[in-house]
DNA sequence: CTTAATGCAAACTTTTTGCACATCA
DNA sequence: TGATGTGCAAAAAGTTTGCATTAAG
């Protein structure tokens, strides 16, 4: 598991310890695909350990998710999810109104122009969020039907 | 105020009625520009009129948003904010990791990628929201200062 | 008048913090 | 062993809801 790796060498590199209740929500994390609440990250852990307490969960996803193996995601009601990126390159959403679906895509030309607006304010990048919001073909039958 | 009016049809056209208090967040809410959280908002409506409740805000932020006056805008901590559309052309966000500061952009080859992959999947538009995330140039200096 | 909206306070939910104890290097 | 991390419970934020009262149409 690579992934374990990563984090051990950002805890090092960042003085700090791994320690069990870490890799127990680095595992929960990354056995479970999707976009994870807090909550549903604490399920997870406690099926493996149920001791792990949820204030654990709160400060170790922060360090995972600096540590650049997950990364936040926005969804529509807005509750705060977070998604791994193991095995997992980076994509962005495409996100249906009606039944809550997501589907992942990556554009190319998309990527290009990011770093082109990047390098034309002079920042760093650091990654980036794009979540396109719409109403998916199943939904639009649907909502078609009712009126 | 044109918004007032497209507040007033949104209200009409769903049963609703408009009634001072939402008068007066709306004003409050489209005379202050940027990323506002509901507390910000409730301030400024307090300028207006101290008598305003904070539920109202909650609940009259939704409505504004609903009515496509106004539309969430993520922070980079997850604070949940607001911005208003009035005035105020569709963009989207260049977001310093380091002091927070936003710079708002528009690059028109995005926006015509992201019409063509809502049209590859089916999707019938609903908006979208894009934040990119890096350092900007000053706290670059900072950082290469620090270490 | 009738129906819907408001403000308040209480109830929830979500996230952070303080601290005694456990754990890692 | 010394510093850091953990779980718990309490505290602090953030958000929603119930209800008596007020205001809009």
């Amino acid at each position: 598991m690579n992934e374990l790796v990563k984090f051990e060498n950002y805890l090092r590199a960042h003085g700090q310890k791994m320690t069990r209740p870490r890799r127990v929500i680095l595992e929960a994390f990354l056995g479970t695909e999707g976009h994870l609440t807090i909550d549903d990250i604490l399920r997870e852990a406690k099926k493996i350990d149920a001791g792990i307490g949820q204030a654990t969960v709160f400060r170790t996803i922060r360090l995972i998710a600096s540590a650049g193996l997950a990364r936040e995601a926005l969804q529509e009601d807005g509750a705060r999810t977070f998604e791994h990126l193991a095995d997992h390159p980076h994509h962005d959403h495409l996100l249906c109104v009606g039944c809550g679906k997501v589907i992942e895509f990556l554009n190319p030309s998309i990527e290009k122009e990011q770093q082109n607006i990047f390098a034309q304010y002079g920042f760093e990048p650091r990654g980036h969020m794009m979540e396109l919001l719409g109403l998916c073909p199943e939904c639009q039958a649907k909502e078609r039907g009712e009126h």
